[in-house]
DNA sequence: GCACCAATAATTTGATCAAATTTCTTGAAC
DNA sequence: GTTCAAGAAATTTGATCAAATTATTGGTGC
């Protein structure tokens, strides 16, 4: 049937799956993270595991705990600053790149993807909310042609997962304006620095919800 | 006798060997990585190099090449362009907010490790000056207590690694003017932007040598 | 409170299987 | 008779698993 889904090792598999339980928010921060409950939990095998949980690590999704063992780690203010610096750096740069080289076809598909969130929002779906967000921002970042960047925007957003999601659970995110509408609009204009600029509002607003949660102890 | 020495896993040594040998260039760009054959030149077993090459592709010391291998990238002008981007805006700022923490002994400290950058360049001493080179700044770095952006830049000098060591290998390096010693003036007269200029501009030569070598196919 | 022991989990090795590459052979065309 | 290409065998390398080893944790008796 599905030739080609073997095709595709296991460990990258598993460690996919691990990503996205990071990124949207299925391990809250400080869960720890073991070999062989992901055994048991993926039905994979040790080797994989291990693999996964490695590239994780490096990429700074998960943190040693100095006894062997891995953790989500746990947001700080030290740390969250560090993550905003990143972030406000690297994205707005990323949406300034990719202005060059947006087609109207990818444009739409922006704005399907941006569509979708809404879908969420209004739904109260916090997962479906995470994943077509991470979607949309990514699909107009990978449009950038700089995987270099990419990489580096990808380690931030897995260090910001795990506290977003927490805050997305408690915020109604009804009221906050839309910065996606923004930089569509910016993207449909051909305004790059307007896209850049939107974008960073973007992130900046993602940033003071974090930030907020953390100072009254919700994380 | 060192009870410790077996309580750091093999794995991690294996990491570290590995990782010292693309950043201090003894692996060429486009050189071939493959298991087995560090099973064999390490002396380690089949997983430890596994581990050691995901941790590696991740932080992009390493390239996936599709065919399940992997090798060293090689560096392309646009490559560089964004590792340029990332290195200008991260280590500055690292530089910057280490100057904060920076105490009499630590830029006592720096200052023998720049002796020891001299000393090898004296010597003509390619290994030497990459080694001293880079203790130098992160030493500075971790100054920073910034775990985040440290991780950031060690990525960065990952990529940046191997096409260093082709530079050095054929420019005499005496002529360029040295920016350590203006860092450390601004080190000890406290002057914060002083010390993000004097590193910024330490890092554009560096990253001007790259470009003058890969516009002359040296690389 | 301290030492010891059991339980749990991580580490490591070696074996086995699968995929990819290279080499060698064979056959057809010129 | 030579050359080239297609295909099959052999070799190399990667992927996965299961068993043995080692470290850490938590409890138990002294």
């Amino acid at each position: 049937m599905d030739g080609d889904s073997r095709k595709i090792p296991t460990h990258e598999l598993t460690y996919a799956r691990l990503r996205d339980m990071i990124l949207y928010g299925h391990l809250a921060p400080g869960a720890a993270v073991t070999i062989q409950g992901l055994v048991v939990d993926l039905g994979a095998g040790m080797t994989p595991v291990r693999e996964a949980i490695r590239r994780l690590t490096a990429e700074g999704a998960l943190e040693p705990q100095g006894n062997r063992r891995v953790s989500v780690p746990r947001m700080s203010p030290g740390m969250l600053e560090q993550v905003a610096f990143a972030r406000l750096t690297i994205e707005p740069k990323l949406s300034e790149m990719a202005a060059r080289n947006l087609t109207p076809d990818l444009v739409n598909l922006l704005q399907s993807l941006d569509n979708q969130v809404d879908i969420a929002i209004r739904a109260g779906d916090v997962s479906a909310y995470l994943e077509a967000n991470h979607a949309f921002h990514f699909c107009l970042y990978e449009a950038s042609a700089a995987p270099v960047l990419v990489d580096m925007a990808r380690s931030m957003w897995l260090r910001f997962g795990p506290s977003l999601r927490v805050v997305c659970a408690r915020f109604g995110r009804e009221a906050l304006p839309d910065r996606h509408l923004e930089a569509l609009a910016a993207m449909r204009a051909g305004d790059g620095p307007a896209l850049k600029s939107a974008i960073g509002r973007d992130i900046a607003q993602g940033i003071e919800q974090v930030q907020a949660a953390l100072a009254q102890g919700e994380i």
